[in-house]
DNA sequence: GTCGTTGCTGGTAGCGCTGTCAACGTTCCT
DNA sequence: AGGAACGTTGACAGCGCTACCAGCAACGAC
């Protein structure tokens, strides 16, 4: 008996091959390897399947070759500019490519995360995008024997699963502080919200800056667990403050923190960078317009997602690069929030030499 | 003859109605149709699934059922974090569903969607969701004809193709215009970018509440098709204020210009709100903490994600909602960058009523 | 002239699942 | 009691494509 289902019109392969006088598998090897088509067979497949407006199945292609043209990329969050930026630059990569993407979100749980991994690998993805270095054992376990080449982003460290694009945290952090070292600040504050494992990882190279020049005391550090947020960053600050009115600076390890301190010390008169020097992490677009222009650490996101899925696609495709872990570095850029300090002595709020200020503080005397 | 390809021990459907001591086609219902099962077989398929640790094949599930269990998202932009907003509630809704989401971005062109739009079509999604109303005719009848749900988002408009949610972007600018009047505002200037339709139709909002008023003058618009980011934001503020030195308020479309302006001003030390009102567009949570706070029209991105993923999966699974059109509307959060103006004259830098002002601003007169 | 070797092509047989339809047992109605 | 109606189950035949292997012609080496 013949077929029986409605086949509503759809053009295959079949349908090309024989417009074209060749074989099915003939017209297959043409959109997978032209190449090993003589050549006036390619032109024929070509025209046919222009003339059809032939569209492959991929489904049919997945079942028949047991394996998909799907890259999967695990992010934490997609409310993280950060992560948008990282995104942008993996979806401009694999525009073009014949992969398509495929995104979820462990909303920072590595439980979450193992679950989809499970997920993913079940569908036997083409490649695979993870986001840092702190899988589960079983994660690890699974990623190790994934057989897809895989990609670790936003930061490197020992051990990479396969490759891994990034920089390093700690060194970011630590070379914020020599920054802030460096224009005279002693009393450093540290400002974090979320405490995401790379955040950890600031905080750890911050804590060793301050401790390598004898600074560091416990009460100068504010983590929450909560998402970071601008108005975040002023609450923060502010718990900051009332441990440590004699704060000299503040480094905050998001710029939306950064943000949220420079208007929590509008809000309070302070002096930026004269009383308060603020630095941010991430130099999103808007620390250099803001007044004063805010001092930040510069990542390269964009350049990290689409690094990241550039090396994947070539590994996918049998070219693996000859470096598998790529530091992608990190720079501080130094703006008006961090400038050097007027004196060498502390010029507190009753101090001299902002006579204004004196003026204006009137509405908070009562 | 039996298999030939290597198997890699996979666990099949068979396997698990074999265990199960069903028909494949039986085990096959269980996943698909629980209910269609006697309770004693289903419990049997269940656990043996659970035992064998089955997960099923979509390449061949989608091959046999000749649909996908997709969603097809298409979004102008991955940067501006209103997308984001939106889409975080797309995959929020997503997750749990059996629905996977397949994202891509137009780069704001009618024409790559509408590249996009047949790509996707043709991989027979469960169900799309795209942006705004402004396909090119090809798309739009190749939504028209497609046989899946979908929804428009961003905005509402007439001619819904299937389903829509969204709010009046015209509305939403003639109510802010409508509270700048309110406060005693007058000449109101329009600040936008990209000047995407969605950005169009707030300008034309704006424009139809000053000629209301017969206060529109063509010079108090200021646009570029640039991308927005807050530094350009000072930049339209720059050259409004040179077009037009006795500005009353500034309109921004959306959020990151309105801190941009915001920044502006204090750069130029004008006053906000006591010279310049500000109000921009979205409600971003930075307008809420910024100095002086920022007044914006707050619009329900998260919501409007959510809640049409949501409608596209009900209407998947043919429970068609009863409103296939709705409009979630805005609201305008007033603060303290648009209050009441002081006075009904002008007070102009050197006017009354801010004696610590005039204190300070000794820095900027040498 | 025979035998590999290479380059291109085609036949066969599935990939793992589900649509269709038939068959069965049970219940309820007349 | 007979039969319709319903709920449940299974056999069969593909979905559209590709892996595998065989076949064939053309060529050079011995």
């Amino acid at each position: 008996m013949g077929r029986k289902r409605t086949k509503s019109g759809k053009i295959r392969l079949a349908e090309v091959a024989e417009l074209a006088g060749v074989s099915p598998i003939t017209a297959s090897r043409f959109f997978r390897n032209p190449e090993a088509l003589s050549v006036a067979k390619r032109t024929r497949v070509e025209s046919a399947a222009k003339e059809l407006g032939y569209v492959p199945n991929l489904a049919a292609r997945a079942l028949a070759s047991q394996r998909t043209e799907v890259i999967g990329v695990l992010i934490p969050s997609l409310t993280n500019n950060v992560f948008s930026d990282v995104l942008r630059g993996i979806y401009d990569a694999s525009e073009g490519s014949r992969y398509s993407i495929q995104l979820s979100n462990t909303r920072y749980s590595i439980l979450q995360e193992e679950k989809l991994l499970r997920l993913f690998l079940a569908q036997k993805p083409a490649g695979l995008i993870v986001t840092g270095i702190d899988q589960t054992a079983e994660s690890h376990a699974m990623l190790e024997a994934a057989d897809c080449p895989i990609v670790q982003i936003m930061e490197i460290g020992p051990n990479p699963v396969d490759m891994m694009i990034g920089f390093s945290h700690y060194e970011a952090a630590r070379a914020a502080i020599a920054h802030l070292f460096a224009q005279g600040h002693h009393k450093i504050g540290f400002v974090g919200a979320r405490m995401d494992p790379r955040v950890q990882r600031r905080l750890d190279g911050y804590v060793s800056a301050m401790k390598d020049a004898s600074l560091f005391e416990q009460r100068l550090v504010v983590t929450t667990a909560t998402p970071t947020s601008v108005t975040l960053g002023g609450a923060l600050f502010t718990d900051l403050l009332a441990r440590e009115p004699d704060l000299d600076a503040v480094f905050c390890a998001n710029d939306d923190l950064a943000l949220g301190v420079l208007f929590e010390c509008r809000r309070r008169d302070i002096g930026v960078p004269e009383q308060v020097a603020i630095v941010g992490f991430n130099d999103l677009e808007f620390m250099a317009s803001a007044v004063p222009t805010l001092t930040s650490v510069r990542t390269n996101r964009y350049e990290m997602g689409k690094t990241a899925a550039t090396m994947l696609i070539e590994a996918i495709d049998g070219r693996r690069p000859e470096q598998p872990v790529l530091d992608l570095g990190f720079k501080v850029i130094e703006r008006q929030s961090s400038s050097a300090r007027r004196s060498d002595s502390r010029p507190a709020a009753s101090g001299a030499g902002t006579a204004n200020k004196m003026v204006a503080l009137p509405s908070s005397h009562d």
